[in-house]
DNA sequence: TGATGTCAAGATAGCGCTATCCTAAAATCA
DNA sequence: TGATTTTAGGATAGCGCTATCTTGACATCA
C-alpha cells in the first residue's frame, strides 16, 4: 500500500516538467495527437481532442517554448526595433504593442537602435538568432543589408509610424508595398502648418532636431504647405541633428528670433522641443502666442499643461502599436493580410500657443 | 570537376544552419569538444581549442539559442520586471540595464506590472517559462507567491531601486538579504526635507501619488526629518493613489494651498508632480519660491528647464541598471557575489524652486 | 466490385545542443 | 614500481517538441 509514485522517471536528465508525453499517457493517445489537438493544427476527432484538453488541464501542462522553437524553427518571440526610449512617443508605441502581443502569448524582444542603422542591423541580427515569429520595425527602413536580413529570415514584418508614398496604382505590380501601420507624416506636417497659416501667421519657421526620416517628412509637409501659400522661404528651415530635448527647443527659439526677427510662428518637429521653447519664452518674457505662435508634434505628456498650453498634432501611437501587433499576428497565423497599409490619421489639437 | 557541394545533407528537416557538428568536422574533433571549447566550460587542450575557434570563425558558426536552452534548461534571456514605462525613471533604468545585458549576449524580456502584484505574478510566470538565466525585479517584492515562484525557479535575482532596512548585524544569520542595487529611498526623502528646512521653511507638506513602496519610503524619510525638527504634522501629508502626472501635481498644489495656507514648501514624491505644480503656480501667479518652495524627486528630463528650475533629488537610475546587470551577470556565471547590497546614493540638486 | 482517393491517427526521426557516463592516458602517491 | 587519482577527450543519450512519412479505415468513383 505504498504511494503510486506514478512517474518512475529515473532519467538522469529529467527536468520534472509535465511533458506532452505525460499528457498523452493520461489521455490515452499518442504524443503527436496531443500536440495537434492543443495547437489545433490538424483535424482531430472531437472526443479525442476533449480527452486531451482535459488531461492537459488536469496535469497543468504548459508547452516548453525552447523545445517548440527547436522543433519548429520558430519561437514565440516578436522582435521590435525602436529608435529611442527617451522619446515618449516610442515608449507609448512599445507599451501598446507589447501588451497586444502578450495577450496572444508572444514575448517581446526589444532593440533600441539609437537612430543608428549599423546598430539596427546588429540588433536585428541578434534578434533573428532567436527565430522570432514576427518583426515590428519603426519606419520604412530601406537599408539594403537590413532589408536583405529580413527577407532571408522569412519573417513577417510590419513597419510602424510611417506610410510609403503611394505610387501610381498602375505601376503597383513592381513590388507589393511593405506592411505598414502609421499615418502620413508629411500630411501631418502640412496640416499643422496650414493651421498656423489659418491663424493668420505670416512667417512660419520649421525647427527640427534628430532629423530622422519622419522629421524630414514633416519638413516636407511644411514646405509644401508654405509653397502652396506662396510663403516658402528656405531661410526659415532650422535643422539640428542633435537629439531632441527641452533645452534644445529653448535654444532654437532664441536662435530663430535672433536671426529671423520677422518670424511669427514656429513649428517644432516634436513636443519636447516645443515645450522647451515655451519655457524659454516665459523666461525671456516673449509673449506666446502674441509675439510668436508655437506648435509642436505628437501631443506628448505635459503639452496640455504648459503655459500657454501647446498646440500640437496628436498622433495615434498607441493605436499604431495595437494595430501593428494585430496585423503581425494575422500574418503569423495566416501568412497574409488583406490590407497592407493602415492609415490611422492624426489630429491637429489647437491650444493656447497658437 | 563538379563543385564539391560539401554538405550533402538531404535531410528532410535540415535548416541549412551551420551547426556544431559542421564545426567539429572541420576542426577534426568531436562535437562535444567544440561545445566545450567555445563555452570554455571545461579544460580543452590549447591546440584543439585553437582549431575549434578557427573552424568556427571560418564557418561563421553561431549557436542556436533554442537548442541550447532545451539541452541546458537555461536560456540566454534575462527577465526584467518594471512597474510602468510612463515614468521616465524606469525607462532610463530599463535602457541602461538592457544595454549592459546585451553586451554580454543576453536578450531582455520586459514585463510591465502596472504596480499590480497579481499582474506581476502572471508576467513572472510567463517569463519563467522561457527559463531565463536571470531576473531583475523592481523593488523588494515580498508577495509570498511571487517569492515562491522565484525560489522554485532557482533563478538568480537582483532587486532594483531600493535597499532593505539594514537589520542588526548580530541577527543576520536568519536569512541572507536579497541581492539589491539602489539607494535608501527614506534617506533621500529625509535629505530633501532637511534641505527645505535648512532653507528656512517652516511648514513643509508631502505630496505623493501612486503610493508604491518607494513613495512610502520617501514619505517615511520626510516624517522622520520633520519629527526630528519638531515640525511634523500629519495634516501635511497628501497622499493620492492615482498615477503620478503633471496635471495631478497642479491639482495637489491647489488643494494644499487651499487647505493649509500656512504651508511654505512642498516635497513632491516625483518630478512630474512637481513640474505640474510649477506650471500651475505660473498659471495661478503663485510665486515660487517666494510664496512657496517646491521640491521634486528623480531629476527627470525638463526639471532643469522649468521656471523656476526645480530643486530635486538626482537618483542614479542608469547606474542602478548597469550595476544590477553586472551583479546579475556575476551571479549567473559564478553563482555567487561578494556584496549583496549596493548603495549608489543620491544627490540633492538645489535649483531655483527652493 | 475493385481501384483510387481521403482522412485521422500513429510511428519515426530528428531540431542542435549539452549533461552524463566512460575510457584511456597522464599525473600523483605510497 | 604498482596502485590510485586526476585529466581530457569522446560516446551516448537525451532535452520536449513537431515535420514528415506511413498506415489502416472509410468514402468515392468508374
Amino acid at each position: 500500500m505504498h504511494k503510486p509514485d506514478k512517474n518512475k522517471r529515473k532519467n538522469k536528465r529529467s527536468s520534472g516538467r509535465v511533458t506532452l508525453r505525460d499528457v498523452a499517457r493520461v489521455a490515452g493517445v499518442s504524443p503527436i495527437t496531443v500536440s495537434r489537438a492543443l495547437r489545433g493544427e490538424r483535424a482531430v476527432a472531437a472526443d479525442l481532442a476533449a480527452r486531451v484538453v482535459q488531461a492537459s488541464n488536469k496535469l497543468g501542462y504548459v508547452p516548453d517554448p525552447a523545445a517548440r522553437a527547436l522543433a519548429s524553427q520558430r519561437s514565440d518571440h516578436v522582435a521590435i526595433l525602436i529608435p529611442k526610449l527617451s522619446n515618449a512617443l516610442f515608449v507609448d508605441l512599445l507599451d501598446a504593442a507589447q501588451q497586444a502581443l502578450r495577450a496572444e502569448g508572444f514575448q517581446t524582444l526589444i532593440g533600441i537602435t539609437h537612430y543608428d542603422s549599423a546598430q539596427e542591423e546588429v540588433l536585428l541580427r541578434e534578434q533573428l538568432l532567436q527565430r522570432p515569429a514576427g518583426l515590428l520595425i519603426t519606419g520604412l527602413n530601406y537599408s539594403a543589408s537590413t532589408r536583405a536580413l529580413i527577407e532571408a529570415a522569412q519573417v513577417p514584418c510590419v513597419h510602424l509610424m510611417d506610410l510609403p508614398d503611394v505610387v501610381d496604382v498602375s505601376q503597383s505590380d513592381l513590388a507589393a508595398p511593405p506592411y505598414c501601420v502609421g499615418f502620413k507624416q508629411s500630411d501631418a506636417g502640412a496640416a499643422i502648418t496650414e493651421h498656423l497659416l489659418a491663424r493668420g501667421r505670416q512667417s512660419i519657421a520649421f525647427a527640427g532636431a534628430q532629423l530622422d526620416p519622419r522629421v524630414m517628412q514633416r519638413l516636407a509637409g511644411w514646405r509644401q504647405a508654405l509653397t502652396q501659400a506662396k510663403r516658402y522661404d528656405p531661410r526659415l528651415e532650422y535643422l539640428n541633428p542633435a537629439p531632441s530635448s527641452l533645452a534644445l527647443g529653448g535654444q532654437m527659439l532664441e536662435q530663430i528670433l535672433q536671426q529671423q526677427p520677422a518670424v511669427d510662428a514656429i513649428f517644432f518637429c516634436n513636443d519636447d522641443l516645443a515645450q522647451g521653447a515655451l519655457l524659454a519664452a516665459l523666461r525671456l518674457k516673449i509673449s506666446v502666442p502674441k509675439r510668436i505662435a508655437i506648435a509642436g508634434f505628437n501631443d506628448l505628456t505635459g503639452s496640455d499643461q504648459m503655459l500657454p498650453s501647446l498646440t500640437t498634432v496628436r498622433t495615434p501611437r498607441a493605436q499604431i502599436g495595437v494595430q501593428a501587433a494585430k496585423m503581425l499576428l494575422g500574418l503569423i497565423k495566416t501568412g497574409q493580410c488583406e490590407r497592407r497599409l493602415v492609415d490611422l490619421g492624426f489630429e491637429v489639437v489647437q491650444r493656447g500657443s497658437s
